[in-house]
RNA sequence: GGUCCGGUAGCUCAGUUGGAUAGAGCAUCAGCCUUCUAAGCUGAGGGUCAUUGGUUCGAAUCCAAUCCGGAUCACCA
């Protein structure tokens, strides 16, 4: 409808006062609330144009318009700015139309292959809150993208070798006495962190000790055993000794099943997994290729660079005087096994605005390479995720484990649920579905609400609110709405056989209109969040839909609603907004109960 | 110091390519359950949109400067 009205203003505006504009310049807004209207045409940019005043302008159009569209009600004229209202009669033939379209709100194909990474976490410790953010995120818009239009591939990529993952291992091969997950009764990736840490511990002792007898902090730490043998054990990983290759299979696989639970509580999933101990040597052929091309050079002590000081960088080192690559050739490397094996049209990287910097240098490098997939590289950028306290860190064990944040959401939400006493006609393993619900969906929604640019704090008291804007308030509404029609027992439970009734009715009151008129916003909002990266633009409009279905429920009847006609539109209407929000939320990643 | 990002109500956040009197939630206060789920709805109070200048019919939004916060500028990943 907006781009129709856009189009009938151009031309228009033409015809009146001959001059032309492309639709795409018409500006159609959302007006106030307080006018009873559907659109707002603003009129000041083609009155400057034209040569008018505002006002007469706006009349003009509206009188032209008035003659052009049918199912124009009326036009007002306020200050400048021309607002339309469109006939009852047209929104409900849009509400016809669409309330039973299966497909509603998924967008004509792109054809476009998008692939994006997210989770991307090192293999020695368990994920954390942080990285909650980057899968609902990542994995959220995997789903946007794809009811955008694009064909998606989803990936993850392990950061599962280098000295961090050896502390680890190391630690486990001085104190593990062949514990196990199962000895240990630990989930596998909690087991390995807590070896991690213990290296930490030990390197401590160890220093301290040494600075007792004397020893400079910093001479200390290089000195220390626990520190000697790192290095040693890394070289070993390296050459592809057996006993250390032995322990890091066996210990990443302990972490791998680990993250496997995770996800699957989570309700996420991969198409393909990079490991960085199969990519990390891939960047090097790159390294000759951009020597020979000019685009990297050599210095005396055999690194290699590259020069971005033109482009407003620094200058880049690309390998090491050892000939070992660093993490952008390998990143340049994994980039093109990625264009090797998918060719995607378009390649994100869900990946915290700390390392903003490192994709500007991706980007910048692989364009120099001349390689195909450069344009397409595409940095998902999001802030971090603060405490009320401050800034999580692992040195002060401020972590907030994602494991331990699941369970507690779900015992929070189990608490509330009983206290609220709605558990009627569940059984316990449907209680218990429930909880995981409601749990994930307050802890991914308090996330997913916020723009993934900016920094935000996290809550743990408010995460798992149940009232205002929130996950469990729009499962409440569908749940709510579900009620409603399971209590609809006459013959017309068959959704399609209301829409007769829908040829006498008559008349809108203003809150259906409302929600017809924002219904009618959901495949823009899609888009939106696809061009915008932003699962937060979603969720907002979910927010405000469910609430505008609240205040409708509240003011009209809809089962013993005055007439039939308006009893099976209330009907429809209801069914609509519950499959709207239901869509809505699992783009999200979150489901929603059928009651509760 | 260079570069980048951010600063909106007590707190957490929305606010589209510049458009009407800057909006929600939480918290506070006052109402609404004999009627479809009160995890809901209605109302009240609460703002120097960091500051100053500029651009124009119009600026929270664009530009410049300043202040504050964060990130980054590793032969770590």
């Amino acid at each position: 409808m907006e781009s129709l009205l856009k189009e009938k203003v151009a031309h228009i505006v033409e015809q009146l006062y001959s001059y032309k504009i492309s639709p795409d310049q018409v500006l159609v807004n959302v007006p106030p609330k307080e006018h009873a209207c559907d659109f707002t045409v603003v009129i000041f940019p083609i009155a400057k144009q034209a040569k008018k005043s505002p006002d007469q302008a706006a009349s003009e159009i509206g009188t032209e318009l008035q003659k052009s569209i049918d199912s124009l009600a009326g036009y007002e004229v306020v200050k400048g700015f021309l607002n339309l209202k469109l006939s009852d009669e047209f929104w409900i033939q849009f509400f016809s139309e669409k309330s039973l379209d299966a497909t509603y709100g998924e967008l004509p194909s792109t054809g476009k292959k998008v692939m994006i990474e997210y989770c991307g976490p090192n293999t020695n410790k368990p994920l954390h809150l942080g990285h909650l953010r980057n899968i609902f995120i990542g994995f959220s818009m995997s789903r946007i993208l794809k009811a955008a239009g694009n064909e998606v591939v989803k990936v993850n990529i392990y950061n599962d070798r280098g000295i961090h993952i050896c502390k680890s291992m190391l630690a486990y091969q001085k104190f593990g006495n062949h514990e196990t997950p199962e000895s240990s009764s630990t989930k596998g990736d909690h087991l390995v962190g807590e070896y991690y840490v213990r290296f930490d511990e030990e390197l401590k002792r160890e220093v301290s000790e040494l600075v007792s007898t004397g020893m400079a902090e910093d001479e200390a730490k290089k000195s220390a055993p626990i520190n000697k043998d790192i290095q040693q054990m890394l070289r070993e990983w390296e050459e592809g000794n057996t006993p250390v290759r032995d322990l890091w299979t066996m210990m990443n696989g302990w972490v791998y099943q680990g993250f496997e639970e995770t996800y699957r509580r989570l309700g996420v999933d991969f198409d393909k997994a990079y490991y960085e101990s199969e990519t990390y040597k891939l960047g090097k052929s790159f390294v000759d290729e951009g020597l020979a091309n000019g685009v990297f050079f050599k210095k005396e002590d055999g690194s290699v660079w590259v020069d971005l000081t033109a482009d407003g960088l620094d200058q880049k080192l690309l390998l090491r005087a050892d000939g070992t690559s660093v993490y952008i050739t390998q990143d340049i490397g994994t980039a093109n096994e990625r264009w090797n094996d998918f060719h995607p049209d378009q390649m994100i990287y869900t990946v915290a605005n700390e390392q903003d910097y490192h994709f500007k240098v991706l980007k910048l490098i692989c364009a120099k390479l001349g390689k195909p997939y450069a344009e397409g590289i595409y940095h998902l950028s999001y802030g971090m995720v603060d405490l009320p306290s401050g800034r999580m860190k692992s040195r002060e064990g401020t972590v907030v484990d994602a494991d331990d944040l699941i369970d507690e959401m779900e015992t929070v939400a189990a608490t509330l649920s009983k206290e609220q006493g709605k558990m009627e006609g569940l059984d316990a393993k449907q209680q218990k579905e429930l909880f995981r619900m409601l749990g994930l969906g307050a802890l991914k929604f308090f996330i997913l609400k916020v723009d993934p640019k900016k920094r935000m704090v996290f809550n743990p008291e408010e995460s798992i609110d149940f009232h205002g804007f929130t996950g469990p308030f729009i499962q409440y509404t569908h749940a709510r709405i579900k009620s409603v029609l399971r209590k609809d027992t006459s013959l017309r439970a068959e959704r399609s056989n209301l829409r007769h009734s829908l040829e006498t009715l008559e008349k809108l009151e203003p809150i259906e209109r409302e929600l017809i008129l924002h219904l009618q916003r959901y495949p823009g909002t899609i888009s939106e969040s696809a061009a915008a990266y932003s699962p937060a633009i979603l969720a907002n409009y979910l927010y405000y839909l469910a609430k505008t279905y609240n205040q409708f429920y509240q003011e009209l009847p809809i089962l013993s609603a005055e007439k039939p006609e308006q009893r099976d539109f209330r009907l429809l209407l209801s069914s609509f907004v519950a499959d709207v929000l239901k869509k809505g939320m699992w783009l999200l990643g979150i489901e929603v109960p059928e009651r509760m």
